[in-house]
DNA sequence: GGACTGTACTGAAGCGCTTCAGTAGAGTCC
DNA sequence: GGACTCTACTGAAGCGCTTCAGTACAGTCC
């Protein structure tokens, strides 16, 4: 008897008391026009004295093939999504476009391997995904591929009819390249973002660098390099450091080994603010100051670059823009709509404190 | 006959092909100690050729009754959860801790009520729920009770047998405001977090200053009008500007109200670092100095206060382990673990430059 | 060689809901 | 007053999975 008592409510338990049958129940809560306005208003009492809560989420999106969820695919540890300003201001835009749709976002943890592993994304209960910058090998693309889950790549290439924004990266890191040469730099060393999805840590040998999956490391190398060979430098001869991850404290050990290489850089190319960031404090650490004894040049335009000391000349990005329109068009997905072509969007030097000509 | 293409495999297509039954896949997937090892082989080989991706995550949630995510609960909107620097940090570690059991994290949007809306709460998949620092009131809360899930709460009082991680922020306040009044200031405003749930953005009546719904106010507050009474001031005839959102700009706009009252404050208490932050820069807009003219202090100690400009005073909570621990607490809870006893975390009085003892 | 024990697998009953095709009955129309 | 249209509601078939109580059968034991 007294089991009914412990036993959640469900929609059954209201028609039965209400004595109706449990559809009209159920339209009550879904379609209100289907129903007098008397039985429904009787129901939702009835409803709410049996402590009924409405439609169990699951069992709904189990029937409707809906879960009024987003999820958001990171490349690595759910932190980051918190952590790497550029990616927080991102995900800001798009949390707030998607905002109000009553979808709520999922945070999808990505591993080692560059992004959620497939089974979690089997598992991920979400009615459109966002994958930012996962490598082209990521098993958590084919996954959602898989699903037929509509998705919208950022800073990825598109695979299989995914709805895509990206960046010219290439153009940007170009500029800040071909700005250092202008300036009279003829000795760079590179911080580079991760080139292969092996975690690994460290200078980066010349054959690691050619085909990374990761379009944007692969698009900010080019530029870079690009504007290097267009002075003739060849591109073997630069160091480059890969960091594991995008933040200060890799920054800074990067620094230091690039700094000590011979000839010593007169220009560190970062590929992140934070890696920048982390290369102004490594540069410190082994007794040069920036501008004058090196340069040393970011990527984003991130608030923090701004503030830092010397202020950073860096690639500035529209990263709100970014995740303004990510959301848009997962919202378009949301909605049936088709992927319209990719959104690219355009980049900007923004030349500060840290960089200057090298001193002959 | 084409339809058996088009349509998503499912558990039965792969019992069909293999000639088996539905629960034998099912335990294929889920308990592999059920089944002999070559069919379990040529289960999952049929399954990945029919293109299967393993059980769907709504049909075993259902079954189940687990959906292998952590929800939690913000206060205002998805995007403050990425640019409001305490919470991103707590969030941050949060993840961090949560991060590696499998499970997801659903980011719940809340709205100028004070969190979420009780049936995004009842639509939310989600095993634990975390919510921190809601009002006391807020539907939301009663939403999860009702649905029986685990909560963890941060900040705010625990209800019904929640899990609870706190801050002393009276102590915290009552520091500060002491610190100062030893300094010599006898004239203050106060820059104060939401007092009562409706949005409002002003000058704070005392009538609105007393049984704020929010515990984090209420208690910040408290600290600071305990140690200004200590020294004879009466509560009434200090100005309290109410902020609707803790970011810089309210800071700013506040603090320009305040500095304009007579007598004008020779300090400036504020109830988080941005809004002190915020505040620099309107003491500098009417042409104050800091800490010359007016003495500003903070709360949190968030990474801008050490380098803002000047650097701020404030008061320090661990924000990391309170993410932390709110993580443990959830996963406790996730293992079927009895709520312990509420963790209380301390705070400390970090004295930077903002402050400085009153011209006579 | 009969009683017992595992092991490997199955059938069927849910999990809680949506939705579609109806049906009963009241109202409208000429 | 018969044909038609609405409105308000119901019955039943899923949605795709887990799980529990079996069953069948091979192996072990004395």
């Amino acid at each position: 008897m007294d089991t009914e008592q412990t036993r959640r409510p469900t929609l059954d338990t209201v028609a039965r008391a209400v004595g109706v049958s449990r559809a009209t129940v159920s339209n009550a809560y879904n379609r209100p026009n289907q129903l007098s306005a008397g039985l429904r208003t009787r129901i939702l009492e009835v409803a709410d004295r049996l402590g009924y809560l409405g439609p169990d989420p699951v069992a709904r999106s189990l029937a409707t093939r809906k879960s009024a969820a987003v999820a958001f695919m990171l490349r690595s540890g759910l932190s980051s999504a918190f952590s790497d300003p550029a990616l927080t201001i991102m995900l800001d835009a798009l949390a707030a476009t998607v905002d109000g749709r009553d979808h709520a976002l999922v945070l999808l943890a990505g591993n080692e391997s560059g992004g959620p592993r497939p089974d979690s994304v089997a598992r991920a209960q979400a009615d459109v995904v966002v994958a930012y910058s996962l490598p082209d090998t990521a098993p958590a693309l084919t996954a959602v591929r898989q699903r037929r889950l509509p998705m919208v790549v950022v800073d990825q290439p598109a695979t299989g009819g995914a709805a895509r924004v990206e960046l010219d990266d290439f153009g940007g890191t170009q500029a800040a390249g071909r700005y250092l040469t202008e300036l009279g730099h003829r000795d760079f060393g590179v911080i580079s973002l991760t080139l292969q999805p092996d975690g690994r840590n460290g200078p980066a040998a010349p054959e690691r660098r050619t085909g990374s999956p990761f379009r944007v490391t692969r698009e900010r190398l080019s530029g870079y390099i690009d504007a290097l060979t267009a002075v003739g430098i060849a591109p073997e001869g630069v160091p480059v450091w890969e960091a594991a991850t995008s933040d200060r404290e890799h920054g800074r050990t990067a620094a230091r080994w690039l700094l000590q290489q011979n000839p010593r850089p007169t220009a560190l190319l970062c590929m992140s603010d934070e890696l920048a960031l982390g290369a102004l404090q490594g540069a410190r650490d082994v007794g040069l100051s920036v501008p004058q004894d090196v340069s040393v040049v970011g990527f984003d335009d991130t608030p923090p670059a701004g503030v830092a000391d010397p202020p950073l000349t860096t690639v500035r990005q529209p990263l709100v823009e970014k995740g303004r329109l990510a959301g848009e068009l997962a919202l378009t997905l949301l909605d049936g709509g088709r992927p319209s072509r990719p959104v690219r969007l355009d980049v900007e030097l923004v030349v500060r404190a840290s960089s200057a000509a090298p001193i002959r």
